[in-house]
DNA sequence: GACGTAGGTCCTATGGAGGCC
DNA sequence: TGGCCTCCATAGGACCTACGT
């Protein structure tokens, strides 16, 4: 009778349920999972049914939890808490796909600090979720800290790691090589740059699989059609204004682009600038693509195209991963959906089999 | 001796560390938790705590949580799956208050359907979340299914409703009062253009609460300072294209802004755009403020001078709310912080006084 | 003052008691 | 008397705590 503070009207609990229906909470237990193996009266279990729904009874899941090892939970960790937003899509595309399997996210954050990982994982284990994504907001490769993990298997998103199989990562050889091929079937095959970075370069922090992987499918992609590019701009890191200082560059050296290469959006934003001001303009003038969809992509004049990261679908797919009874092994690709938009012209008779990203503009308050 | 599929190495319990340190596990119980009433000899704690740290105990919250009725677990719920990604902060703020305080998030989205925002009250109630975080992308009135909540605390996000006392939100008047007198502050009196809303305009769906105080405190703050606007464009909903093609109907009545007020970041892009095709220089010739701090105003050129929405302090704070045992009542109004950047000129005297918002690009990749 | 026992949290899994043919 | 089907009691799962020694 300590029911001073704890207002709650207590919920109601499978003990409340037999009772009123006169029978044992195995029974209870028994009507409300499975069914199989009738093992309970007809009648009695039109009884229960009755006496749960007058009640209003709801399993208590962490009950269950204890009793089964199996919480329906999983765990979402994070590597860092970056400023920007653009990784959120991989926590929705997760949350929607483990919410279709009766599951729900527990999130943690590791905030860059070492050791925050080992304490993010477990946070998560000491609550038994059954199974822990770890993913990433920049693709990399990631250590994960087996000790705190107590077996929990785990599956990497947007991220890498040695000492786990399952990883899932966006297919950025193929969608490179797609959106190049886009371009040249288009037919701007002449005076091709590329912004962001060169062969040239060498190789440095911001050289990841994953931008390795880009550029592969981009020049493999060029090479195969016998495009050879004119210029190719490093630039670190891939800003606005680095994109705005590369191409003006260029353009002061009498370069004058006919097909622009950019290896993200924020590039390309920083090249329609200096563009712009040199009186060029793009998607008529010269053809340009890019890669990730950041929001500004849809806000350009024209709407760039570009190849988007699919974060939500690669969310759902690590979801699914950790699902599988029969865990798939090595990394899955995601394809890399092509926004087509008009800072490319494209010929009529080609443009007919393309689906243009029809993107009314999204409303804000 | 079913260990058979289950190769996890099955989790140090407490009865393991009791039996190990030669003691019951109540006084293991006892030392892991409170110290407070020393009830366990010192000599029995330095082995409990020896073997402990040997065997890597942790304790199993989830057991701890059906014990003691509080999972240490709290829920946020957001209310519909936007495309964008502006509120991505929100979460992340609550994240890292709810770890501060050993909490962690189970997050669950209402899809838009009706019904799925019961469905995901249960889902978190039915896991014994301590309280529940209801929150929007957008400001506004949400109804909180009752019955759904089992008496465990809410707090609106973002949001307000009437079925539940605490709320976090913007304080839009304040945010407002500040940026425009800053803006008068500066000198730009005259030629005041406010885009976005009308006051002639009828009430309709996108007239929230937020929208009005931010409005009120535009208009009060003008009317103090005895300033008329010379025109207010109306435009609906407030995107590029939107601010875009108003600017530019603007000027082509002959208009010509000296200091332009936008109701969001999108409408100042599009007002950037239409400015500059008109051969006015955002910042220079025209001073241009804002709201929102969305992504686009860093990149913006000049960036743009805006008003914060404090989406991480408001997840924070909500977090605290839900936390505190004495709870406040009422809407808690979080500050908007300006970002004072260049799209206004301020006189020199006067920019003494002022932050200056610092932001090196964020680097991509 | 130091510690253990037993009972409570709510649900599930298993073996076994009882009834029927 | 044995076989089979109903149903239920009991024993966990890992922890906390009131009480008793």
């Amino acid at each position: 009778m300590k029911d001073r503070e704890r207002a709650a009207p207590k919920r109601v609990t499978m003990a409340d349920v037999a009772e009123r229906a006169g029978v044992s909470p195995t029974a209870v237990s028994l009507i409300m999972n499975r069914r199989e193996g009738t093992r309970v009266s007809e009648d009695a279990a039109r009884r229960i049914r009755a006496a749960a729904d007058e009640l209003g009874y709801r399993p208590n899941l962490t009950a269950r939890a204890l009793s089964t090892q199996k919480s329906h939970v999983l765990g979402f960790i994070s590597d860092l808490v970056t400023t920007d937003r653009l990784a959120s899509g991989l926590i929705r595309g997760a949350s929607q796909e483990a919410k279709k399997h009766g599951h729900v996210l527990l999130i943690a954050e590791t905030d860059g600090q070492s050791g925050a990982a080992e304490e993010a994982f477990s946070a998560l284990t000491d609550r038994q979720v059954d199974g822990i994504i770890y993913a990433a907001t920049r693709p990399q490769s990631l250590s994960i800290p087996v000790r705190a993990t107590g077996g929990t298997p785990v599956v990497m998103l947007n991220a890498v790691s040695d000492d786990v199989a399952g990883a899932v990562i966006a297919d950025e050889y193929a969608g490179a090589a797609a959106i190049v091929q886009l371009l040249l079937d288009a037919g701007h095959t002449s005076n091709v740059v590329i912004l962001g970075r060169s062969l040239d370069q060498p190789d440095d922090e911001w050289l990841t699989f994953a931008v390795r992987r880009r550029l592969n499918g981009i020049w493999d992609t060029l090479h195969s059609a016998g495009v050879v590019p004119v210029a190719q701009i490093p630039c670190q890191p891939w800003s606005v204004n680095n994109g705005h200082r590369g191409v003006r560059d260029l353009l002061d050296n009498g370069i004058r682009p006919g097909a622009l290469i950019c290896l993200n959006d924020r590039l390309a934003f920083g090249a329609y600038r200096a563009l712009t001001e040199a009186g060029i303009r793009p998607g008529g003038d010269v053809a340009v693509i890019s890669f990730d969809d950041d929001d500004i992509a849809v806000y350009l004049d024209p709407p760039l195209t570009t190849a988007a990261i699919p974060f939500e679908a690669m969310g759902a797919q690590a979801v699914q991963l950790l699902l599988q009874r029969d865990r798939v092994h090595g990394q899955q690709l995601v394809d890399m959906p092509i926004r087509v938009r008009n800072s490319v012209t494209i010929p009529a008779q080609l443009d007919l089999r393309l689906t243009h990203a029809n993107d009314d503009e999204r409303s804000a308050r």
